[in-house]
DNA sequence: ATTGGTTCCTGCTGGC
DNA sequence: TGCCAGCAGGAACCAA
């Protein structure tokens, strides 16, 4: 599932094949995703040149030549995969919503079958004020993000810890895995009251999370079914895991016996080690 | 104001 | 072997 370390891998993938090219002709294939895609997305985009490709949270963030940004959300089952000229065309999927011709022949496709994903446009000047990005927290990757700016986010929150991770105002990009891997690596268990969170939990926790995201990146991101690189390449920190998925199994810090358990938290399966998450 | 529940969507999996 | 209900999940939205 693309999060934080899957969008980055993407957003690298992308800044290399689009970084100074122009975008010659665009594929609208539906109007919609999870939301509506812009009516004018293929006006706006064809004949720019392409300045950056960046992330926040989530976010793909294309910049074009005239300071428009187009937004990019993969939601669970999107993928961007790009053919670069002289390579094999990628195959035509029912799914590819959006596709990109470069002017050197690059072809890049968003496809998505499950359609959580989204696509937006900002206004030149407008990026910060975009709905879509309002009252996101900080970076966890930023050099300003450390236990005492977690802490000051999680003030006040009366929900599990897993729960606010996966809130994207506390931190920006943490998903479903990496907050089950960041609460293991911290030693915290899921169901702690957040605002309890602070000093050196707090701190232990911002590490963690910091270290499982760049690891994580460093893997090219985590593949399970949907997830892949824009070269079509997989991820490879599944296999890193410490808990996530693992229900049943010994864990591989404090050894115990078939100590991972798996609880539900808001709808979704948190995995945690009973023994040492405290 | 914060928090919990619902919803969107399709493909895969597990149980019969 | 085949069928299908149930599950997976990000985040906007709604209700309390």
């Amino acid at each position: 599932m693309p999060e934080l370390p899957e969008v980055e891998t993407v957003v690298r993938g992308l800044a290399r094949h689009m970084v100074g090219r122009h975008i010659r002709r665009v594929e609208k294939n539906r109007p919609d995703l999870r939301a509506p895609m812009p009516v004018d997305l293929v006006a706006r985009l064809e004949g720019r040149r392409v300045a950056a490709v960046r992330r926040r949270a989530k976010y793909i963030l294309v910049e074009l030549d005239d300071g428009t940004v187009v937004l990019a959300h993969l939601g669970m089952s999107g993928r961007i995969t790009i053919a670069l000229p002289g390579q094999a065309p990628n195959r035509q999927d029912p799914h590819d919503h959006v596709v990109l011709h470069l002017d050197d022949g690059t072809v890049l496709r968003f496809n998505d079958a499950r359609r959580f994903g989204r696509i937006d446009l900002a206004e030149p000047g407008a990026l910060e004020a975009h709905p879509l990005l309002v009252g996101i927290g900080p970076e966890p990757l930023g050099p300003e993000f450390d236990g005492a700016l977690l802490a000051a986010a999680l003030a006040g929150r009366r929900t599990p810890i897993k729960a606010a991770l996966l809130d994207q105002r506390v931190v920006a990009g943490i998903g479903n895995i990496y907050a089950c891997e960041a609460l293991h690596l911290a030693r915290l268990s899921p169901s702690r009251l957040a605002m309890t969170v602070v000093g050196a939990r707090a701190d232990r926790l911002a590490a963690a999370i910091r270290d499982v995201l760049e690891r994580a990146i460093a893997a090219g991101g985590s593949s399970i079914r949907d997830y892949v690189q824009t070269s079509g390449e997989l991820g490879y920190f599944q296999h890193d895991w410490t808990v996530y998925g693992r229900e049943g199994e010994p864990c591989r810090r404090c050894a115990a016996s078939a100590s991972v358990r798996r609880v539900a938290q808001a709808g979704r399966s948190t995995f945690y080690c009973a023994r040492c998450q405290r």
